[in-house]
DNA sequence: CCCTGATTCGC
DNA sequence: GCGAATCAGG
């Protein structure tokens, strides 16, 4: 697979947004995690929360102490190769959903503390919550059920990637490979590929400097969002 | 063990 | 430029 720049996009976005290598990988589908990570070097968007390089004190010091070690690295390497190493590629989709369980912590700063939640229903009746609400707590036990739990009507009316055209809002619902992923199918917003909702918030208007607060990366904001 | 990202280096 | 191999921390 080569890097289109709809697949650098995505890569940027889920990147960006907090999504593991490993997911996004998983997500663009015919490339490693680590042809992932090279590509985000390679971006220059390698700046993020690495288990790794958690530490603080370290990193400047591992910083300085690296290229010695690096030299070592490269003699060892070359003369022999242990070989025998188990290929942990093959991972398998088979629970695609519940497998990556572990949802990486959300990094944003409570993005909109002020705003009222963005909670709409879209075209087929799911429920969609904006990037910041995804770990809404709600402990204080409400019994209020948010989705309709309709399948069948569910699917019914969705826009499939075959269904896009440019009437219609290209906004990804979900994630691909899933069974339910598909696109907003709104009436698009004349001149742009979103409706004017999903334009809202593919196209953040730049507020006077002084006045911004980190944005949600969008789409693919967070991990795992329905 | 598993996971993660970072880095190197042959292609 | 790409990504497998490797490193290294959690």
């Amino acid at each position: 697979m080569s890097w289109t720049d709809e697949r650098i996009a995505t890569l940027k976005k889920m990147w960006e947004g907090g999504a593991t290598a490993s997911q996004i990988a998983d997500e663009l589908g015919g490339v490693s995690r680590n042809a992932v990570i090279g590509k985000a070097h390679r971006l220059g968007l390698k700046a993020r929360p690495s288990p790794v390089k958690a530490n603080d004190k370290k990193a400047a010091a591992k910083k300085a102490a690296a290229p010695a070690p690096a030299a070592k690295k490269t003699a060892a390497k070359a003369p022999a190769k242990p070989a025998a190493k188990p290929a942990a590629k093959a991972d398998a989709p088979a629970a695609a959903t519940g497998a990556q369980s572990s949802v990486p912590s959300q990094p944003l700063p409570n993005p909109t503390p002020d705003l009222p939640k963005i909670v709409s229903v879209g075209p087929g009746g799911f429920l969609r919550q904006g990037p910041g609400d995804q770990q809404a707590p709600i402990p204080p036990a409400p019994p209020r059920r948010l989705v309709p739990a309709k399948p069948s009507a569910e699917i019914a009316d969705k826009t499939s990637l075959l269904d896009l055209s440019d009437k219609v809002c290209r906004w990804p619902m979900g994630h691909p490979g899933e069974p339910d992923f598909h696109f907003c199918g709104e009436q698009v917003n004349p001149g742009f590929p979103y409706c004017v909702e999903h334009c809202g918030r593919a196209y953040q208007a730049q507020l006077p400097r002084g006045a911004r607060r980190p944005p949600p990366p969008l789409p693919f904001g967070g991990p795992r969002v329905r």
